[in-house]
DNA sequence: ATGAAAGCGCTAACAC
DNA sequence: GTGTTAGCGCTTTCAT
């Protein structure tokens, strides 16, 4: 059913469809190509020519077509953001500073989401919306989260510079990742606990990702560096990898780990297996004094658990988690966590991505130094 | 000139740029018109041909673009889902169940979410997300949650079929609006308060939107219905607008205040608001057995301001919230709240869209009958 | 300084 | 059935 279609002849303020170059030409007397110039800071172009196209644009209420930019010859101000998953506020606090960096430069930004709950279960790769980002042809693209089938971006990755904000990139081809020092954090929550007398930590985490294994590693190393890794910490410490987590439990046997005074006990990131994980743990008798967590949500499963078993937090056992979201600030939930810096992490993204698509520069990993925020559960 | 350029003699498989419907033509033998037909379900096509043209768009690894097909007339398969906030988990099923429904009509989806956070406190529209989608010219358009400025997708709603999901359209051109149906949640809670024996109940919201208003009114005219609505709500009752919770603490003096069982107290959708009206209730002795609010949000800020004056909820003065959000299951916060049917509401949505642009149907305004899920605060 | 003309990748009449 | 011819809205040589 057409719009308003054959609204030839006058055509002046409000015709059906939204006023096109030719109109803005036609209204100020002037060619296309003109019109071009000027919205493009043409550089000589007389200055009454140029009022009287600005007028004429302003008048109709002229938009410059972004599509048709695209297509014609690939546009180079505009920066794609694609985010992981809509419901972490974290994500939510990286994109708005990236995007108001860009801003600042002058370049248009389209965030676009990333994953999609099809119903059953895992999210996955939203590929309409890929498609679309990708027919954008945008100059650069910033990627926040992990990206689920993050290889299907590659092509991409290959063509236009690309940096990851808080995940880690496992393709290693890309221009730059901007993340938490998980290290670093991790050895703030085992310093913090440490001081506190705490002598068994569990670490609840490791598998489901890139980020959940660098958290793992990290306390292992954390506890290896303060002397407190037991037997089986021992046993992986040379391992680093994912499933790591898996050997410890089966190398340790029952003896050793009532000995042992830290380890990693395995789930994903979901608060489900985190509590899944503290329930293995209340069944076998192996509760600690502290639980570390790679995120806030798996430190809310934590807490679930120990406390549906009748087990205090803090006082029977200390939780803390990562990424200081406005979860873990509730003070019902009072969550010792620590602040990965998001807006820092969100702007030194955009930052490397202005400097990519600048000259070229490939910063390859930065790690951004983050605090510890100390609440109630720890 | 021009269809088979001699771009390049040979040109198999990976060039530099993506291939191009020119260059599947050229490697099937046929024009580019026959490989559009073939894409589009093309009826008439011999099957030979359409075999070859799919194989040699396979060997190059062709993707149509959607840019490109989005200019030329613009295609009618695309819907857009524009999300207010990436920070509302709500907001997340709502669009994960909108796109799963979508797809299953073949429609491809783009997901833009609409607000940015530009640093300086409140959410702001994001415009350059606003005009890709603009550009993109979908068939189709679905908007969740309130979105700011709302007005200036007056040229989308007057073309397109728009839906809004979970908001209230102020505007009214839209083809429908599907939300949780507020008289009916908000009766559930005061009805269930009600059984429990609470006589004094406050609202706390009303402010900062549509929605909060609604619920506001809703909790009016719930209380009113039970009889339980005190000389203040009596006061306010012919009036529903947003501003009667501040006519209602004007017009009632400390006596009436006193006696009143049911009131508004008025407050935005943000947990300091909440906090800030619950303390105001602490400091003028106004503490009622029950509080019910306009969300999950709110709730929490209610909690939070009880609990530090030392008010035990459930026990002193029960609460309920609005959205049954991931929060409220949380063990810690048990929060009763309101189940709006997510799901339902994003399915329903998609389906009003697909029937708008099938045969024009406007659908006007749904109520989707919400469910209470009760908890441990009430 | 300004306009004409040739595309970007694709679709849509309209011929053959 | 299949190819030709025009565009969609815009940018960009290339003349003038």
């Amino acid at each position: 059913m057409a719009e308003y279609d054959e609204s030839g002849a006058a055509a002046p303020v409000a015709p059906g469809r939204p006023p096109t170059i030719r109109d803005v030409a036609r209204e100020a007397g002037v060619s296309k190509s003109l019109v071009s110039l000027v919205f493009n800071g043409g550089e000589n172009v007389s200055e009454e020519r140029r009022l009287r196209v600005l007028h004429a644009a302003d008048r109709l209420g002229y938009r410059p077509n972004l599509v048709a930019q695209s297509l014609s010859s690939g546009r180079r101000d505009l920066v794609a953001i694609f985010v992981s998953n809509l419901h972490n506020p974290l994500f939510a606090e990286i994109v708005g500073a990236a995007k108001a960096r860009l801003a600042e430069a002058g370049q248009r930004t389209i965030i676009v989401s990333a994953q999609v709950d099809d119903g059953s279960g895992s999210p996955v790769l939203d590929r309409d919306n890929l498609a679309v980002l990708r027919d954008l042809r945008p100059s650069g693209l910033i990627t926040v989260g992990t990206i689920p089938e993050f290889a299907e971006l590659a092509d991409l990755t290959a063509v236009i510079p690309t940096v990851v904000a808080s995940a880690i990139d496992a393709t290693g081809d890309v221009t730059a990742t901007i993340r938490s020092d998980d290290e670093a954090g991790i050895d703030l929550v085992v310093a913090h606990l440490a001081a506190q007398g705490v002598r068994r930590i569990a670490f609840v985490g490791g598998e489901g990702g890139t980020v959940s294994a660098s958290r793992a590693a990290a306390f292992r190393s954390a506890v290896a560096r303060r002397g407190i890794a037991g037997a089986v910490q021992s046993a992986v410490a040379p391992c680093s990898t994912d499933d790591s987590a898996e050997s410890a439990m089966a190398i340790a046997d029952a003896d050793e780990r009532a000995a042992a005074r830290a380890w990693v006990e395995a789930a994903d990131f979901t608060e489900e297996a985190a509590s899944r994980a503290v329930r293995r743990l209340i069944a076998e008798d192996r509760v600690p004094d502290a639980i570390v967590t790679g995120n806030d949500l798996t430190a809310i499963g934590v807490i679930t658990a120990l406390e549906e078993a009748g087990i205090r937090v803090p006082e029977d056992c200390r939780v803390a988690g990562y990424d200081d979201t406005s979860l873990s600030a509730i003070p019902r939930i009072s969550l010792t966590s620590v602040d990965p810096g998001n807006r820092r992490i969100g702007r030194e993204a955009a930052a490397a991505l202005l400097a990519a698509i600048a000259d070229g520069t490939r910063l390859g990993e930065v790690l951004i130094p983050p605090s510890l925020v100390v609440r109630d559960s720890a």
